[in-house]
DNA sequence: ATAAAGTGTTACGTAACGTGAGGGTCAATA
DNA sequence: TATTGACCCTCACGTTACGTAACACTTTAT
Protein backbone atom coordinates (compact mmCIF):
# COMPACT_ATOMS: atom_id res chain seq x y z
CA UNK A 1 0.00 0.00 0.00
CA UNK A 2 2.70 2.30 -1.04
CA UNK A 3 1.07 6.12 -1.74
CA UNK A 4 2.95 8.56 -3.78
CA UNK A 5 3.58 12.34 -2.32
CA UNK A 6 0.46 14.14 -3.56
CA UNK A 7 -1.99 11.39 -2.00
CA UNK A 8 -0.26 12.05 1.47
CA UNK A 9 -0.46 14.97 0.80
CA UNK A 10 -4.02 15.30 0.31
CA UNK A 11 -4.74 12.90 2.95
CA UNK A 12 -3.13 14.66 5.66
CA UNK A 13 -3.76 18.32 4.77
CA UNK A 14 -0.43 19.51 4.25
CA UNK A 15 1.86 20.38 1.17
CA UNK A 16 3.78 18.42 -1.15
CA UNK A 17 6.27 20.75 -0.29
CA UNK A 18 6.31 20.31 3.48
CA UNK A 19 7.05 16.67 2.99
CA UNK A 20 9.87 17.39 1.10
CA UNK A 21 11.41 19.36 3.71
CA UNK A 22 10.80 16.33 6.13
CA UNK A 23 12.83 14.74 3.87
CA UNK A 24 15.41 17.08 3.34
CA UNK A 25 16.20 17.54 7.29
CA UNK A 26 15.15 14.05 7.90
CA UNK A 27 12.34 13.75 10.16
CA UNK A 28 10.64 11.86 7.61
CA UNK A 29 12.39 9.52 5.11
CA UNK A 30 10.18 7.77 2.51
CA UNK A 31 10.50 4.22 2.93
CA UNK A 32 11.06 3.87 -0.63
CA UNK A 33 12.37 5.54 -3.23
CA UNK A 34 12.27 4.98 -7.08
CA UNK A 35 15.09 5.05 -9.72
CA UNK A 36 13.54 7.82 -11.18
CA UNK A 37 13.80 9.45 -7.24
CA UNK A 38 10.08 9.20 -6.68
CA UNK A 39 9.01 9.16 -2.97
CA UNK A 40 6.77 6.36 -1.92
CA UNK A 41 5.45 6.62 1.90
CA UNK A 42 4.37 3.35 3.75
CA UNK A 43 1.39 3.04 6.48
CA UNK A 44 4.78 3.12 8.67
CA UNK A 45 5.47 6.59 7.52
CA UNK A 46 2.04 7.80 8.13
CA UNK A 47 1.90 6.53 11.47
CA UNK A 48 5.21 8.66 11.92
CA UNK A 49 3.58 11.79 9.86
CA UNK A 50 0.91 11.17 12.25
CA UNK A 51 3.03 11.33 15.68
CA UNK A 52 4.80 14.60 13.91
CA UNK A 53 1.36 16.01 13.10
CA UNK A 54 0.74 16.20 17.02
CA UNK A 55 3.73 17.24 17.86
CA UNK A 56 3.57 19.69 15.56
CA UNK A 57 0.14 21.03 17.25
CA UNK A 58 1.45 21.65 20.08
CA UNK A 59 4.35 23.99 18.60
CA UNK A 60 7.49 21.82 19.07
CA UNK A 61 10.48 22.61 16.93
CA UNK A 62 11.11 20.16 13.86
CA UNK A 63 14.20 19.47 15.13
CA UNK A 64 12.98 18.53 18.38
CA UNK A 65 10.59 16.37 16.81
CA UNK A 66 13.07 14.54 15.29
CA UNK A 67 14.96 13.95 18.11
CA UNK A 68 12.20 13.09 20.58
CA UNK A 69 11.09 10.54 17.90
CA UNK A 70 14.45 9.35 17.13
CA UNK A 71 14.75 8.42 20.92
CA UNK A 72 14.71 4.84 21.29
CA UNK A 73 13.69 5.16 24.70
CA UNK A 74 10.23 7.13 23.09
CA UNK A 75 6.78 5.67 24.30
CA UNK A 76 4.34 6.44 21.60
CA UNK A 77 1.44 5.45 24.75
CA UNK A 78 2.82 8.20 26.80
CA UNK A 79 3.56 10.84 24.52
CA UNK A 80 -0.32 10.24 22.89
CA UNK A 81 -1.35 10.79 27.03
CA UNK A 82 0.59 13.99 27.72
CA UNK A 83 -1.13 15.10 24.14
CA UNK A 84 -4.20 14.47 25.40
CA UNK A 85 -3.54 16.63 28.67
CA UNK A 86 -1.93 19.70 26.81
CA UNK A 87 -4.93 19.41 24.36
CA UNK A 88 -7.48 19.68 27.30
CA UNK A 89 -5.71 22.52 28.26
CA UNK A 90 -5.64 24.32 25.45
CA UNK A 91 -9.67 23.53 25.23
CA UNK A 92 -9.79 25.60 27.97
CA UNK A 93 -7.15 28.07 26.78
CA UNK A 94 -10.24 28.48 24.12
CA UNK A 95 -12.84 28.68 26.49
CA UNK A 96 -10.94 31.71 28.33
CA UNK A 97 -10.34 33.56 25.43
CA UNK A 98 -14.15 33.33 24.02
CA UNK A 99 -15.49 34.58 27.76
CA UNK A 100 -13.02 37.44 26.90
CA UNK A 101 -14.18 38.21 23.57
CA UNK A 102 -17.84 38.33 25.64
CA UNK A 103 -17.02 40.82 27.82
CA UNK A 104 -14.88 42.54 25.62
CA UNK A 105 -18.62 42.47 23.40
CA UNK A 106 -20.24 44.24 26.47
CA UNK A 107 -17.06 46.17 27.68
CA UNK A 108 -17.07 47.86 24.17
CA UNK A 109 -21.01 48.25 24.23
CA UNK A 110 -20.05 50.39 27.65
CA UNK A 111 -21.79 47.87 29.69
CA UNK A 112 -18.86 46.62 32.19
CA UNK A 113 -15.65 47.77 32.82
CA UNK A 114 -12.69 45.45 32.32
CA UNK A 115 -9.35 45.32 33.73
CA UNK A 116 -6.24 45.60 31.39
CA UNK A 117 -5.15 41.67 32.36
CA UNK A 118 -9.25 40.79 32.10
CA UNK A 119 -8.25 42.00 28.84
CA UNK A 120 -5.79 39.52 27.90
CA UNK A 121 -7.02 36.78 29.86
CA UNK A 122 -6.32 33.67 27.86
CA UNK A 123 -4.58 35.29 25.15
CA UNK A 124 -1.38 35.63 27.49
CA UNK A 125 1.37 33.11 25.99
CA UNK A 126 0.40 31.38 22.98
CA UNK A 127 1.25 28.06 24.72
CA UNK A 128 0.50 27.41 28.51
CA UNK A 129 3.41 27.29 30.93
CA UNK A 130 3.10 23.07 31.32
CA UNK A 131 3.43 22.58 27.80
CA UNK A 132 7.10 24.95 28.27
CA UNK A 133 7.93 23.10 31.21
CA UNK A 134 7.44 19.30 29.33
CA UNK A 135 9.44 20.61 26.27
CA UNK A 136 12.33 21.16 28.50
CA UNK A 137 12.07 18.22 30.25
CA UNK A 138 10.97 16.07 27.95
CA UNK A 139 13.30 17.89 25.24
CA UNK A 140 16.42 18.10 27.44
CA UNK A 141 16.01 13.77 27.69
CA UNK A 142 15.58 12.94 24.09
CA UNK A 143 18.83 15.24 23.27
CA UNK A 144 20.96 13.35 25.72
CA UNK A 145 20.78 11.64 28.84
CA UNK A 146 23.21 13.25 30.53
CA UNK A 147 21.87 16.97 29.47
CA UNK A 148 24.66 17.82 27.30
CA UNK A 149 23.16 20.39 25.00
CA UNK A 150 21.03 21.32 28.06
CA UNK A 151 23.36 22.60 30.26
CA UNK A 152 25.11 24.71 27.94
CA UNK A 153 22.50 27.35 28.60
CA UNK A 154 22.61 29.62 31.31
CA UNK A 155 18.89 29.19 32.03
CA UNK A 156 19.05 25.28 31.87
CA UNK A 157 22.09 25.27 34.37
CA UNK A 158 19.98 27.28 37.48
CA UNK A 159 17.45 24.67 36.67
CA UNK A 160 19.40 21.91 37.28
CA UNK A 161 21.42 23.45 40.13
CA UNK A 162 17.67 24.43 41.87
CA UNK A 163 16.32 20.69 41.33
CA UNK A 164 19.64 19.39 42.72
CA UNK A 165 19.29 21.60 45.87
CA UNK A 166 15.80 20.35 46.21
CA UNK A 167 17.11 16.47 45.56
CA UNK A 168 19.41 17.18 48.70
CA UNK A 169 16.21 18.61 51.10
CA UNK A 170 13.68 15.86 48.95
CA UNK A 171 13.83 13.62 52.77
CA UNK A 172 13.27 16.72 55.01
CA UNK A 173 9.45 17.38 55.94
CA UNK A 174 7.93 19.81 52.48
CA UNK A 175 6.94 22.45 55.11
CA UNK A 176 10.31 22.73 56.67
CA UNK A 177 11.87 26.72 56.44
CA UNK A 178 13.95 25.20 54.29
CA UNK A 179 11.91 23.25 51.79
CA UNK A 180 10.15 26.47 51.72
CA UNK A 181 13.15 29.03 50.66
CA UNK A 182 14.58 26.53 47.87
CA UNK A 183 10.78 26.31 46.44
CA UNK A 184 10.05 30.21 46.54
CA UNK A 185 13.28 30.70 44.77
CA UNK A 186 11.97 27.86 42.17
CA UNK A 187 8.94 30.02 42.56
CA UNK A 188 11.11 32.86 41.83
CA UNK A 189 13.10 31.03 39.10
CA UNK A 190 9.91 30.48 36.74
CA UNK A 191 8.65 33.68 37.03
CA UNK A 192 12.13 35.34 36.56
CA UNK A 193 13.68 33.33 33.91
CA UNK A 194 10.96 31.68 31.98
CA UNK A 195 9.38 34.96 30.75
CA UNK A 196 5.88 33.85 32.12
CA UNK A 197 4.00 34.75 35.11
CA UNK A 198 2.55 31.87 37.45
CA UNK A 199 0.12 32.31 39.59
CA UNK A 200 0.00 30.48 43.38
CA UNK A 201 -2.37 28.33 42.14
CA UNK A 202 -0.69 27.84 38.57
CA UNK A 203 2.36 26.93 40.76
CA UNK A 204 -0.06 24.52 42.60
CA UNK A 205 -1.24 23.39 39.30
CA UNK A 206 2.39 22.64 37.90
CA UNK A 207 3.32 20.87 41.12
CA UNK A 208 0.31 18.75 41.00
CA UNK A 209 1.17 17.68 36.99
CA UNK A 210 4.53 16.58 38.99
CA UNK A 211 3.23 13.64 40.18
CA UNK A 212 0.23 13.09 37.80
CA UNK A 213 1.98 12.93 34.39
CA UNK A 214 4.50 10.16 34.51
CA UNK A 215 6.76 11.83 32.22
CA UNK A 216 7.37 14.70 34.46
CA UNK A 217 7.87 12.29 37.26
CA UNK A 218 10.10 10.27 35.37
CA UNK A 219 12.57 12.92 34.40
CA UNK A 220 12.17 14.41 37.65
CA UNK A 221 13.53 11.96 40.01
CA UNK A 222 15.99 11.68 37.94
CA UNK A 223 17.78 14.43 39.86
CA UNK A 224 16.88 12.01 42.91
CA UNK A 225 14.10 9.17 43.80
CA UNK A 226 10.70 10.64 44.92
CA UNK A 227 11.84 14.07 44.39
CA UNK A 228 8.66 15.04 42.06
CA UNK A 229 6.10 13.85 45.02
CA UNK A 230 8.34 15.80 47.45
CA UNK A 231 8.21 19.09 45.26
CA UNK A 232 4.45 18.99 44.46
CA UNK A 233 4.11 19.03 48.19
CA UNK A 234 6.23 21.39 49.22
CA UNK A 235 4.81 23.59 45.87
CA UNK A 236 1.02 23.12 47.18
CA UNK A 237 1.99 24.35 50.76
CA UNK A 238 4.24 27.45 49.68
CA UNK A 239 1.05 28.11 47.17
CA UNK A 240 -1.29 27.98 50.08
CA UNK A 241 0.50 29.74 52.93
CA UNK A 242 1.78 32.65 50.88
CA UNK A 243 -1.92 33.43 49.64
CA UNK A 244 -3.28 36.51 51.30
CA UNK B 1 -1.96 55.91 32.61
CA UNK B 2 0.94 55.36 29.95
CA UNK B 3 3.16 51.82 30.01
CA UNK B 4 6.49 51.38 29.45
CA UNK B 5 7.34 48.95 26.66
CA UNK B 6 8.09 46.42 29.30
CA UNK B 7 5.26 46.25 31.35
CA UNK B 8 2.86 46.09 28.19
CA UNK B 9 4.82 43.06 27.09
CA UNK B 10 4.55 41.24 30.09
CA UNK B 11 1.29 42.33 30.51
CA UNK B 12 -0.08 40.73 27.38
CA UNK B 13 2.57 37.85 27.87
CA UNK B 14 4.70 38.79 24.22
CA UNK B 15 8.22 39.38 24.10
CA UNK B 16 9.50 43.06 23.90
CA UNK B 17 10.90 42.40 20.57
CA UNK B 18 7.36 41.82 19.40
CA UNK B 19 6.69 45.62 20.53
CA UNK B 20 9.74 46.85 18.81
CA UNK B 21 8.71 44.63 15.08
CA UNK B 22 4.81 45.93 15.58
CA UNK B 23 6.11 49.40 15.55
CA UNK B 24 8.80 48.67 12.93
CA UNK B 25 5.96 47.31 10.58
CA UNK B 26 3.94 50.45 11.42
CA UNK B 27 0.97 47.35 13.45
CA UNK B 28 1.13 49.20 16.78
CA UNK B 29 2.60 52.60 16.96
CA UNK B 30 3.09 53.80 20.57
CA UNK B 31 0.94 57.17 21.06
CA UNK B 32 4.04 58.53 22.30
CA UNK B 33 7.54 58.37 22.31
CA UNK B 34 10.00 60.11 24.25
CA UNK B 35 13.22 62.25 22.89
CA UNK B 36 15.07 59.31 24.12
CA UNK B 37 13.48 57.26 21.83
CA UNK B 38 11.53 56.10 24.70
CA UNK B 39 7.81 54.15 23.55
CA UNK B 40 4.79 54.69 25.82
CA UNK B 41 1.71 52.94 25.30
CA UNK B 42 -1.47 54.71 26.10
CA UNK B 43 -5.23 52.52 26.78
CA UNK B 44 -6.18 52.93 23.37
CA UNK B 45 -2.82 51.10 22.11
CA UNK B 46 -3.61 48.33 24.56
CA UNK B 47 -7.21 47.76 23.17
CA UNK B 48 -5.64 47.45 19.76
CA UNK B 49 -3.21 44.88 20.62
CA UNK B 50 -6.03 42.78 22.01
CA UNK B 51 -7.55 42.83 18.49
CA UNK B 52 -4.14 42.08 16.82
CA UNK B 53 -3.61 39.12 19.24
CA UNK B 54 -7.41 38.23 18.40
CA UNK B 55 -6.09 37.64 14.87
CA UNK B 56 -2.78 36.36 15.37
CA UNK B 57 -4.78 33.73 17.65
CA UNK B 58 -6.52 33.20 14.48
CA UNK B 59 -3.37 32.85 12.16
CA UNK B 60 -4.15 36.06 10.49
CA UNK B 61 -0.71 37.30 8.96
CA UNK B 62 -0.07 40.68 10.19
CA UNK B 63 0.02 42.51 6.80
CA UNK B 64 -3.72 41.00 6.88
CA UNK B 65 -3.97 42.71 10.56
CA UNK B 66 -2.73 46.03 9.73
CA UNK B 67 -4.75 46.09 6.54
CA UNK B 68 -8.37 45.29 8.51
CA UNK B 69 -7.71 47.08 10.71
CA UNK B 70 -6.83 50.28 9.50
CA UNK B 71 -9.94 49.83 7.44
CA UNK B 72 -12.24 52.54 8.29
CA UNK B 73 -15.04 50.28 7.51
CA UNK B 74 -13.80 48.04 10.46
CA UNK B 75 -16.88 46.85 12.82
CA UNK B 76 -15.03 45.74 16.36
CA UNK B 77 -18.16 44.75 17.55
CA UNK B 78 -18.61 41.91 13.98
CA UNK B 79 -14.84 40.90 14.41
CA UNK B 80 -15.51 39.94 17.76
CA UNK B 81 -18.21 37.73 17.29
CA UNK B 82 -16.56 36.27 14.26
CA UNK B 83 -13.95 35.39 16.50
CA UNK B 84 -16.14 33.64 18.71
CA UNK B 85 -17.38 31.86 16.43
CA UNK B 86 -14.05 30.43 14.51
CA UNK B 87 -12.95 29.92 18.77
CA UNK B 88 -15.61 27.76 18.81
CA UNK B 89 -14.69 25.67 15.85
CA UNK B 90 -11.32 25.69 17.37
CA UNK B 91 -12.27 24.41 20.27
CA UNK B 92 -13.97 21.42 18.14
CA UNK B 93 -11.28 20.56 16.28
CA UNK B 94 -9.47 20.17 19.58
CA UNK B 95 -12.12 17.74 20.54
CA UNK B 96 -11.45 16.20 17.13
CA UNK B 97 -7.94 15.71 18.13
CA UNK B 98 -8.68 14.52 21.37
CA UNK B 99 -11.37 11.98 20.05
CA UNK B 100 -8.38 10.80 17.36
CA UNK B 101 -5.90 10.02 20.11
CA UNK B 102 -8.06 8.10 22.37
CA UNK B 103 -8.92 6.57 19.46
CA UNK B 104 -4.91 5.71 18.29
CA UNK B 105 -4.09 4.74 21.87
CA UNK B 106 -6.73 1.65 21.19
CA UNK B 107 -5.36 1.27 18.12
CA UNK B 108 -1.61 1.10 19.09
CA UNK B 109 -2.64 -1.30 21.57
CA UNK B 110 -3.95 -3.25 19.13
CA UNK B 111 -7.57 -2.96 20.04
CA UNK B 112 -9.44 -1.44 17.00
CA UNK B 113 -8.50 -0.93 13.57
CA UNK B 114 -8.09 2.58 11.95
CA UNK B 115 -8.57 4.13 8.53
CA UNK B 116 -5.84 6.32 7.16
CA UNK B 117 -8.64 9.15 7.42
CA UNK B 118 -9.29 8.61 10.59
CA UNK B 119 -5.65 8.69 11.47
CA UNK B 120 -5.44 12.35 10.77
CA UNK B 121 -9.20 13.46 11.96
CA UNK B 122 -8.72 16.75 13.36
CA UNK B 123 -5.34 17.43 12.34
CA UNK B 124 -5.99 18.17 9.15
CA UNK B 125 -5.41 21.83 7.91
CA UNK B 126 -4.46 23.80 10.83
CA UNK B 127 -7.35 26.35 10.36
CA UNK B 128 -10.61 25.08 9.50
CA UNK B 129 -12.62 25.88 6.16
CA UNK B 130 -14.79 28.42 7.62
CA UNK B 131 -11.77 30.30 8.74
CA UNK B 132 -10.26 29.80 5.17
CA UNK B 133 -13.29 31.76 3.80
CA UNK B 134 -13.31 34.35 6.29
CA UNK B 135 -9.92 34.87 5.10
CA UNK B 136 -10.46 35.50 1.64
CA UNK B 137 -13.56 37.27 1.69
CA UNK B 138 -12.72 39.71 4.76
CA UNK B 139 -8.81 39.62 3.34
CA UNK B 140 -10.00 40.89 0.10
CA UNK B 141 -12.24 43.49 1.52
CA UNK B 142 -9.75 44.87 3.66
CA UNK B 143 -7.31 44.96 0.95
CA UNK B 144 -9.27 46.73 -1.90
CA UNK B 145 -13.01 47.29 -2.48
CA UNK B 146 -12.48 46.10 -5.84
CA UNK B 147 -10.83 42.83 -5.01
CA UNK B 148 -7.75 44.04 -6.54
CA UNK B 149 -4.93 42.38 -5.40
CA UNK B 150 -7.67 38.73 -5.13
CA UNK B 151 -8.24 38.97 -9.11
CA UNK B 152 -4.79 38.64 -9.13
CA UNK B 153 -4.26 35.10 -8.28
CA UNK B 154 -6.27 31.86 -10.57
CA UNK B 155 -8.10 30.54 -7.63
CA UNK B 156 -10.03 34.53 -6.72
CA UNK B 157 -10.16 34.59 -10.45
CA UNK B 158 -12.47 31.60 -10.75
CA UNK B 159 -14.36 31.87 -7.46
CA UNK B 160 -15.42 35.57 -8.44
CA UNK B 161 -16.67 33.63 -11.87
CA UNK B 162 -18.77 30.98 -9.92
CA UNK B 163 -20.28 33.94 -7.34
CA UNK B 164 -20.85 35.97 -10.29
CA UNK B 165 -23.02 32.94 -12.07
CA UNK B 166 -24.61 32.60 -8.85
CA UNK B 167 -25.61 35.99 -8.76
CA UNK B 168 -27.32 35.80 -12.12
CA UNK B 169 -29.32 32.66 -11.18
CA UNK B 170 -30.55 34.34 -7.53
CA UNK B 171 -33.60 34.60 -8.45
CA UNK B 172 -34.53 31.20 -10.11
CA UNK B 173 -35.72 28.39 -7.84
CA UNK B 174 -32.89 27.15 -5.69
CA UNK B 175 -33.72 23.92 -6.73
CA UNK B 176 -33.60 23.97 -10.41
CA UNK B 177 -31.36 22.14 -12.19
CA UNK B 178 -29.15 25.24 -13.02
CA UNK B 179 -28.98 26.39 -9.89
CA UNK B 180 -27.99 22.62 -8.41
CA UNK B 181 -25.35 22.88 -11.22
CA UNK B 182 -24.11 25.81 -10.89
CA UNK B 183 -23.48 24.76 -6.95
CA UNK B 184 -22.20 21.74 -7.53
CA UNK B 185 -19.48 23.64 -9.31
CA UNK B 186 -19.42 25.18 -6.36
CA UNK B 187 -18.97 22.30 -4.40
CA UNK B 188 -16.22 20.85 -6.80
CA UNK B 189 -14.12 23.85 -6.87
CA UNK B 190 -14.03 24.52 -2.85
CA UNK B 191 -12.92 20.35 -2.97
CA UNK B 192 -10.60 20.97 -5.57
CA UNK B 193 -8.70 24.27 -5.30
CA UNK B 194 -8.87 25.36 -1.86
CA UNK B 195 -7.15 21.66 -0.56
CA UNK B 196 -9.82 20.72 1.83
CA UNK B 197 -12.73 18.24 1.63
CA UNK B 198 -15.76 19.63 2.25
CA UNK B 199 -18.64 16.95 3.19
CA UNK B 200 -21.92 17.29 2.22
CA UNK B 201 -22.25 17.97 5.53
CA UNK B 202 -19.46 20.54 6.03
CA UNK B 203 -21.11 22.07 2.68
CA UNK B 204 -24.08 22.67 3.96
CA UNK B 205 -22.74 24.05 7.52
CA UNK B 206 -20.56 26.49 5.23
CA UNK B 207 -23.98 27.60 3.74
CA UNK B 208 -25.58 28.12 6.95
CA UNK B 209 -22.99 30.36 7.64
CA UNK B 210 -22.83 32.21 4.62
CA UNK B 211 -26.36 33.66 6.41
CA UNK B 212 -25.71 33.57 9.74
CA UNK B 213 -22.51 35.49 9.90
CA UNK B 214 -23.39 39.13 8.66
CA UNK B 215 -19.59 39.62 7.65
CA UNK B 216 -20.55 36.83 4.92
CA UNK B 217 -23.59 37.90 3.97
CA UNK B 218 -22.04 41.38 3.52
CA UNK B 219 -19.51 40.26 1.29
CA UNK B 220 -21.19 37.59 -0.55
CA UNK B 221 -23.93 39.98 -1.16
CA UNK B 222 -21.66 42.44 -3.11
CA UNK B 223 -22.33 39.57 -6.07
CA UNK B 224 -25.88 40.44 -5.61
CA UNK B 225 -28.34 41.26 -2.98
CA UNK B 226 -30.09 38.26 -1.57
CA UNK B 227 -27.20 35.82 -2.90
CA UNK B 228 -26.28 34.80 0.32
CA UNK B 229 -29.06 33.66 1.07
CA UNK B 230 -29.89 32.05 -2.21
CA UNK B 231 -26.61 30.12 -1.93
CA UNK B 232 -27.28 28.62 1.60
CA UNK B 233 -30.82 27.29 -0.13
CA UNK B 234 -29.01 26.21 -2.80
CA UNK B 235 -26.16 24.37 -1.13
CA UNK B 236 -28.84 22.61 1.45
CA UNK B 237 -31.04 21.04 -1.25
CA UNK B 238 -27.61 20.26 -2.59
CA UNK B 239 -26.33 18.51 0.32
CA UNK B 240 -29.88 17.37 1.31
CA UNK B 241 -30.27 15.84 -2.34
CA UNK B 242 -26.70 14.18 -3.22
CA UNK B 243 -26.47 11.81 0.17
CA UNK B 244 -26.63 8.31 -0.24
C1' DA C 1 1.70 8.42 -28.80
C1' DT C 2 0.84 12.47 -26.98
C1' DA C 3 -0.89 15.45 -23.64
C1' DA C 4 -1.95 16.26 -18.86
C1' DA C 5 -0.84 15.57 -14.34
C1' DG C 6 2.51 14.51 -11.13
C1' DT C 7 7.34 14.54 -9.39
C1' DG C 8 12.25 15.84 -8.97
C1' DT C 9 15.93 19.16 -7.75
C1' DT C 10 17.97 23.52 -7.11
C1' DA C 11 17.56 27.97 -5.17
C1' DC C 12 16.06 32.26 -3.71
C1' DG C 13 12.09 34.57 -0.89
C1' DT C 14 9.38 35.43 3.31
C1' DA C 15 7.24 35.99 7.92
C1' DA C 16 7.80 36.95 12.56
C1' DC C 17 10.43 37.44 15.38
C1' DG C 18 15.25 35.75 18.34
C1' DT C 19 19.54 37.12 19.65
C1' DG C 20 23.38 39.62 20.58
C1' DA C 21 26.35 44.05 20.22
C1' DG C 22 27.08 48.51 21.63
C1' DG C 23 25.46 52.32 23.89
C1' DG C 24 22.04 55.76 26.09
C1' DT C 25 18.37 56.66 30.29
C1' DC C 26 16.20 56.75 34.63
C1' DA C 27 14.98 56.00 39.50
C1' DA C 28 16.80 54.51 43.58
C1' DT C 29 20.50 54.20 46.62
C1' DA C 30 25.17 54.96 49.01
C1' DT D 1 25.90 63.76 43.94
C1' DA D 2 27.77 59.91 42.04
C1' DT D 3 26.79 55.39 40.94
C1' DT D 4 24.51 51.32 39.96
C1' DG D 5 21.27 48.23 38.12
C1' DA D 6 17.28 47.74 35.62
C1' DC D 7 15.36 49.37 31.27
C1' DC D 8 15.49 51.34 26.93
C1' DC D 9 17.24 52.30 22.15
C1' DT D 10 18.91 51.07 17.37
C1' DC D 11 21.27 48.33 14.11
C1' DA D 12 21.83 44.06 11.95
C1' DC D 13 22.45 39.37 11.16
C1' DG D 14 20.30 34.56 12.28
C1' DT D 15 16.45 31.22 12.31
C1' DT D 16 12.42 28.30 11.40
C1' DA D 17 9.38 26.20 8.23
C1' DC D 18 8.15 26.28 4.59
C1' DG D 19 6.29 29.26 -0.24
C1' DT D 20 7.27 29.99 -4.77
C1' DA D 21 9.12 29.86 -9.11
C1' DA D 22 11.98 27.67 -12.85
C1' DC D 23 13.09 23.88 -15.50
C1' DA D 24 13.45 18.97 -16.61
C1' DC D 25 11.96 14.36 -16.18
C1' DT D 26 8.04 10.39 -15.38
C1' DT D 27 3.64 8.34 -15.27
C1' DT D 28 -0.90 7.93 -16.42
C1' DA D 29 -4.88 8.57 -19.12
C1' DT D 30 -6.90 8.91 -23.62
Amino acid sequence: MKMKIKQVAELVGISVRTLHHYDEIGLLTPEETTDAGYRYYSEQNLETLQQILFFKELDFPLKEIKEILSDPSFDRQQALQLHRKLLLEKRERIDQMIATIDKTTQYVKGEIHMSNEEKFKGFNFSHNPYEEEARKLWGAKAVDQSNASFKNNAVGEKMNDIYRKLADLRNTPPESTEAQTAISEWYEFLNTQTGHHYSLEAFKGLGQMYVADERFTTNIDQFGAGLAQFMCEAMTFFADNNEQ
